[in-house]
DNA sequence: TCATCGTTTGAGAGCGCTCCCAGATCCGGT
DNA sequence: ACCGGATCTGGGAGCGCTCTCAAACGATGA
């Protein structure tokens, strides 16, 4: 049989640099763009590589480069909360567009127990991906702490439940966005303002209950008893949630939600219990859900997952390109969406 | 220096036979479990291994075994589509958890535009994954023409708009589910039975409206002037639908819509036009959208993504494994929720 | 006791690539 | 005409793993 790689084989950089009549050195130099190459080498090469179809084997350029140019996106939440929330998906998007864009792919990880804990870490450590960017909010949650001992770049999402020092993370400003709720129910002449927080171990929960209180208190009212806790995000908790509102303030005339299915919850509790939204009660989500909201015509507060997972890439590749970028977190601006529910 | 690993490099295959006091052969045919490895030696070297912590190279590996362990899901939509609609967080995370299930990684792609194509391609034949599972539902679609000429296994979700023969696909049964809403319509009176139908270069929106005719003409009614096609499946274009449709036949007491937040128009238009539901027209949505048909009390067509994922990976891996597996469609059953709007 | 066969082991090649190094070539300055 | 430095090129080692091959090692049957 006569050189050169067979039809069904794919070609290797070998094949490119005897086709273009140069080195493998020369031929590896042409295609990764190095200094020192002259033009018509790069030219003849990139023609060769051209022309047999030629790409390169990635797992033999990660044995020497030990690089993997892939980057885990680890979402660690229960399945409920993930299917349910379009932040995840808005997330994954946009991770994947900002890692496509320099050159990086992205593998994606579900972290719904603590059971999937010790997988996820002992294929994190690896070697598979050069870093990892991570959704990790709930208070309990082992796996950022486990993390920590990795040694592996590493950009949070959102504030990690467990630790919070020496660590890389982008947030909203769940606070501000709180306050700018209570701020417009309080605009449009309401006074006795609730709201139904999501659970408490999510320091995103947490932080919206404390904008909602300081607006209150910054106002002269009185948050007290205006306050309850869901068992999680979901609608079903809402309606419970506010149920009991109803039952322990009658009176009050708005409410803030910590989130769009507990804010449409609400809003079937209050019809249930013979109020209109909004001449009775108003209210505002938090979230901006795409479906949801509109559907709900639900006044929400907006955060942009893109522009918080867009900071995210951009810190973990100046992490991997050895930069050395002061740890800390990154507070980034919410909005509010008008609609008619307020 | 002593020999061994540095601290701040990781063991190989190596480092952990000289540990164990075997070949480097030894030690990966233990770690691999491998016939022909004796009781002890097995014990020692996987004792080696947990002790120096060793985990293998993929990139190493992947280099001789020419796999790499790794599975690409596609999902080529327009981003807005991807972002709405619950689906496709149910595939990812369905997708996952099969893939580990069997060892496997999930690299994931959105394929937005046709400018994606070309360099989702050209990742896809650059071996970095050992196949794929596709979504593609659209019919101007290039990629999945463009998959056959790849020889990578793949396996489609839902018919690809563009080739159907020779090609490995998991459907759900959309006609059974249309069916199945219309006679439900039936089953409680209703005899002027409408409905909005997906943007028809959509195999599945395709479906649904032979599904709805083929019901009510097996009814003896006259589906005539009954049905509008939405743009897209988004909540805009379903109140757009079903104003144009209120307009045409005033008198309809029933809509069947392609998607929830179809439905969810639908109801806008139907309540701003004057009707209740569902005491004047009853509603009927598709997909079971787990935020939206709850919130909205809508009565939905629900398909479960997950089997379908999980049929889709089978498949895959019986392809990897190189069984020969005839190519065609599998269909799976759907069912329907009850809720208040019909 | 010796040939025989199945089991177990280590040596070594090689996957496709990058990168270091040394040699070759070309340029302007003296 | 000659030298020093920049520019360019090829040879070759080696990344960490799997897999083939042949040798070593029992145990078994004649």
């Amino acid at each position: 049989m006569a050189a050169g790689p067979s039809q069904d084989e794919r070609p290797t950089l070998e094949d490119v640099a005897a086709y273009a009549g140069v080195s493998r050195s020369t031929a590896s130099r042409a295609l990764n763009d190095d200094a020192y190459v002259s033009r018509r080498a790069r030219e003849v090469v990139l023609a060769a590589a051209a022309a047999l179809g030629y790409s390169p084997n990635q797992a033999a350029r990660s044995l020497v480069t030990k690089r993997t140019g892939a980057v885990g996106l680890v979402l660690s939440e229960p399945e409920s909360k993930v299917l349910d929330d379009p932040y995840y998906p808005a997330v994954m998007h946009g991770a994947f567009r900002e890692l496509a864009a320099v050159g990086m792919q992205m593998l994606l990880m579900f972290v719904d127990s603590r059971e999937d804990v010790p997988r996820t870490i002992r294929f994190l450590e690896g070697g598979h991906v050069d870093g990892a960017l991570v959704i990790a909010p709930h208070k309990g949650d082992p796996l950022p702490t486990a993390l920590r001992l990795l040694r592996l770049p590493v950009v949070f999402g959102g504030r990690p439940g467990t630790i919070s020092r020496g660590i890389h993370t982008v947030d909203f400003d769940n606070q501000g966005g709180a306050r700018m709720a209570v701020e417009h129910l309080l605009g449009i002449g309401r006074r006795r303002i609730a709201t139904v927080t999501g659970p408490l171990d999510h320091p995103a929960a947490r932080d919206r209950l404390t904008g909602w209180r300081d607006a209150l208190i910054a106002a002269g009212a009185d948050p007290d008893d205006l306050s309850e806790a869901a068992d999680d995000f979901s609608m079903e908790s809402g309606e419970r949630a506010m149920q009991n509102l109803l039952d322990r303030a009658p009176r009050l005339d708005a409410v803030f939600a910590a989130s769009d299915p507990l804010a449409a919850g609400a809003m079937r509790a209050l019809l249930n219990g013979g109020r209109r939204v909004p001449q009775d009660v108003a209210v505002v989500g938090f979230d901006d859900h795409p479906a949801l909201a509109p559907a709900m015509d639900l006044t929400s507060i907006h955060q942009d997952p893109r522009e918080q997972v867009g900071h995210m890439v951009r810190t973990l590749m100046a992490l991997l390109a050895g930069e050395s970028v002061r740890p800390g977190t990154r507070v980034l601006p919410v909005s509010i969406t008008h609609r008619g529910s307020a």
